[in-house]
RNA sequence: UCCUCGGUAGCUCAAUCGGCAGAGCAUCCGGCUGUUAACCGGACGGUUGUUGGUUCGAGUCCAACCCGGGGAGCCA
């Protein structure tokens, strides 16, 4: 029996296995917030209603104490929890184990000391809504992938020096030789595309960047599609196929932890295709026009900051953008320079490339990024050069277009950043059990 | 790396011009039949981040350092 499944047994006598999640009382009554990890349900104790050892034990409770309970269900409006709405007529009450005094109270916390307690922090409602939202979106998200004919081929996490700077990498010891903690599984993603066709690798990726913002991690998940014989326009149709359906899902399945999140959810509600397009050149224009008009970005204190074409966007600069529209926003053809050396850059406009960024509503950043890929080996030869990269540690990669090369493109989406936005939480930090931060590595 | 804000009881915070270290919550004891972060009465609780300096006197002023929050850059 699972308090998420109250509804559908009032009237009946149920046991409850749990953790006191709070306690108040009030002489003769005792009402206990029981925790079993699906929800939050009130067990009323009234001392003519049980015996006397049992109503002296549900006094004696102390929050976060183990439990079992039994009782009937009983709807009653004035219950509060998870779902809500109904409540536990207890008849028995068995103390499992008298929990010490419990350091975390349902009251205000500074982040610093829920982070050290992030062991116990997990166990509060935002935080267990947040962690079930996130289970959801990454069903939802394997879910898609594998109902539209992507094979799941996972990639490594130990890969050779990528050459591109390694100052973001985290270095590890692969047996005498300097290794690095995965950033990304794209590269080996398109080796994996031509045996498969569409495929998809979803796991950890590591940044050791000296970030200390609500958007990043050390350590956060990515799922990386990559898809054989598909050009930019089709990777933008299937992103915003991809992104609905993940938001459509946690509307669907997840009503009682958004309300625990205080999400607004019509926001959520618009989240379906077609998602608006803009180039970066128009985005360029919208930035420019508003910072002539000394335009304030959401969330900052400051205007909007003039850009120069060719400049790469701050992170005000996407914010200000998103937030002229009320879906996620596509930006595309971004400047061939600022981007990576894969991307395949517009045939009779060289100097801006089939890349594609996904920018999320409200000020949650970037959550796609992808591109149609370089599939002549000789351009991506030119690229690698132009980038003054070393060709050797590339030449496994340019053989994929030496033997039956297709146009193909893909995409990354992060997985926090997803959760944030879906949940409306102000920091990637919340979004995974145990986050790893510019800060904080335990527990 | 840079900018900015902060560090006082287990937690969240206050302390006027540099002049006795204070509350609420939590915990413990007592009371209450509808509580929602209950309420009422009582008790317990302090190396003011560290080191040095100025001063009759420093939580408060100065210097250096440590730790944390927010942001920039970079990125998902």
């Amino acid at each position: 029996m699972t308090i998420r499944s109250l509804a559908d047994h009032v009237g009946e006598t149920v046991t409850i296995q749990g953790w006191c999640y709070a306690k108040t009382g009030k002489g003769k009554l005792v009402f206990l917030q029981v925790r079993d990890g699906t929800g939050i349900c009130q067990a009323v104790v009234f001392r003519g209603n049980v015996e006397e050892a049992d109503f002296e034990t549900a006094k004696s409770i102390t929050q976060e104490s183990s439990l079992i309970v039994s009782g009937t269900v009983k709807a009653d409006p004035r219950a509060p929890g998870v779902p809500g709405g109904y409540e536990l007529d207890v008849q028995r009450v068995q103390l499992v184990s008298l929990a010490e005094p419990y350091p975390i109270q349902p009251k205000e916390h500074g982040v610093e000391f829920l982070m050290q307690h992030r062991h116990l922090w997990l166990r509060s409602s935002r935080q267990w809504a947040a962690m079930r939202v996130r289970a959801v979106i990454v069903r939802a998200i394997r879910n898609w992938l594998d109902d539209h004919g992507f094979l799941n081929v996972d990639t490594p996490i130990i890969t050779p020096a990528a050459a591109e700077g390694t100052t973001t990498l985290f270095q590890i010891d692969y047996h005498g030789e300097p290794a690095y903690l995965a950033q990304t599984g794209q590269l080996y993603n398109e080796a994996n595309i031509f045996a498969f066709g569409k495929v998809y690798c979803f796991g950890p990726t590591f940044r050791a960047e000296k970030s200390k913002t609500r958007r990043h991690l050390q350590e956060f998940w990515m799922v990386e599609p990559e898809i054989a014989f598909c050009n930019l326009e089709q990777l933008m149709e299937i992103e915003e196929q991809f992104v609905s359906f993940i938001v459509q899902r946690c509307l669907a399945e997840c009503e009682p932890e958004l309300k625990v999140l205080e999400r607004d959810t019509t926001a959520l509600q618009r989240v379906v295709p077609p998602f608006p397009r803009i180039t970066y050149d128009q985005a360029v224009e919208m930035v420019n026009a508003a910072a002539a008009r000394g335009e304030l970005v959401p969330g900052y204190p400051d205007p909007v900051p003039p850009l120069e074409w060719g400049d790469d966007f701050g992170s005000p600069h996407e914010t200000y953008i998103a937030a002229q529209f009320d879906k996620p926003v596509f930006v595309h053809h971004y400047p061939t320079q600022v981007k990576a050396f894969y991307m395949e850059p517009e045939p009779d406009r060289p100097e801006v490339c089939r890349s594609v960024d996904l920018l999320a509503p409200e000020g949650y950043g970037e959550i796609t990024g992808g591109s149609e890929r370089i599939s002549d080996p000789d351009k991506l030869i030119a690229a690698i050069r132009r980038h003054n990269l070393p060709l050797a540690p590339y030449e496994w990669y340019i053989d994929l277009r030496r033997y039956g090369s297709v146009v193909h493109s893909g995409f990354g989406l992060g997985v926090e950043r997803t959760v944030a936005w879906v949940c409306g939480l102000d920091h990637v930090r919340e979004t995974i059990a145990f986050p790893r931060t510019l800060t904080t590595m335990r527990p």
